[in-house]
DNA sequence: GTCTATACGGGGATAGAC
DNA sequence: GTCTATCCCCGTATAGAC
């Protein structure tokens, strides 16, 4: 726990992120967990029951490291149509697609009530987070009053995860940034 | 190719179509593929040189579905919003996700330029075929001038491919509903 | 065209030595 | 804690018979 090593436990879970983010939860084998972390078959089998244990520890971690980051942003300087902006052009790895986004596709984490739970958490979270702060630049007058909250915020997320899609599919990250100058346009003229 | 039968070949691209849809190219084995098709491995590998030669017919067909489905409200009757909202609103298996977007998750389908030139097609055309859309209603007065085409097409399309993501998240078709709500209450303030 | 037999490496995990 | 050995089934494909 001390000194400068990383211990194996630590390294087989950060290796598990990258894999799930890169090739998804049915493209990831132990095997490749094990050669990318360095750690061998009987290490990873000590500190973990199997794929699925680690994947949810891989995956907590990427669901907290969104959160926090947008939580950063959101609780930001700014006005709310700022604080949004600020949100949506932040860099990302678009060409990688969205760590957690990018899990509701694999069929194996949803079927698995442990692993999905997280993921349904998160964006749980981002679009109720997103509604709130829709919410106060209506009261404060900042936004339409005849803006829906909800409806808005979670077409704002959706953006973003189809922005990714998107990018994917084009190859060019440019398409996910048209996607939010799309997005932003709209929101603009609800603007007061 | 008369009768009553459809013959194999036929079979097991269609079976491959709805488990591609289902769980992926990563998650898709030429076994589940036989399986579901009712055809032996002599069979599958007489009218298809592998996995991924299959798996191109799929995509391809997949696509032109897609196309095809969104071109006929695209050039329906009304106006260009409603046409639009036509198209968004159409019922979808949303918890299945897209049968095309979903690819884009893909890792061994993006890596491959043949699988993936269909997928990139497909998003390219529609997006465009959206974008002069929203050009042909600012030009006829109907849509705010100041609106983007291109990035407004991009960011609908966004809506709709990260709805898919969203209600995968939340296990409800709700969430894409709202998502496509959230982004029309959007387009109206645009509208003159 | 379709079937069965066969092949080989990999996925996913256990056992036991160090 | 970590390593190596081992296990069994599956993924992917070829060969050859019918």
């Amino acid at each position: 726990m001390y000194g400068l090593g990383v211990d194996k436990r630590e390294q087989l879970i950060e290796s598990t992120r990258e894999l799930l983010w890169e090739r998804g939860y049915v493209g990831t084998s132990p095997k490749a967990i094990q050669e990318r972390s360095g750690a061998g078959q009987g290490s990873m089998y000590h500190h973990f029951q199997g794929k699925s244990e680690l994947a949810l520890a891989a995956i907590g971690r990427n669901a907290d490291d969104l959160r926090a980051r947008a939580e950063a942003e959101f609780s930001g300087p700014g006005s709310v149509v700022e604080r949004i902006t600020v949100y949506l052009r932040r860099e990302r790895d678009v060409l990688k697609g969205c760590p957690v986004g990018k899990l509701t596709q694999d069929p194996d984490v949803m079927a698995d009530p442990d692993l999905r739970r997280p993921v349904e958490k998160t964006f749980g979270w981002l679009t109720g987070r997103l509604a709130e702060l829709l919410d106060e630049g209506r009261t404060a007058g900042e936004l339409d009053a005849a803006l829906d909250p909800l409806a808005t915020a979670t077409a704002l997320v959706a953006v973003l995860q189809g922005g990714y899609v998107l990018a994917r599919a084009a190859g060019s990250p440019d398409v996910f940034a048209k996607a939010v100058d799309g997005a932003l346009g709209l929101l603009a003229t609800k603007e007061k």
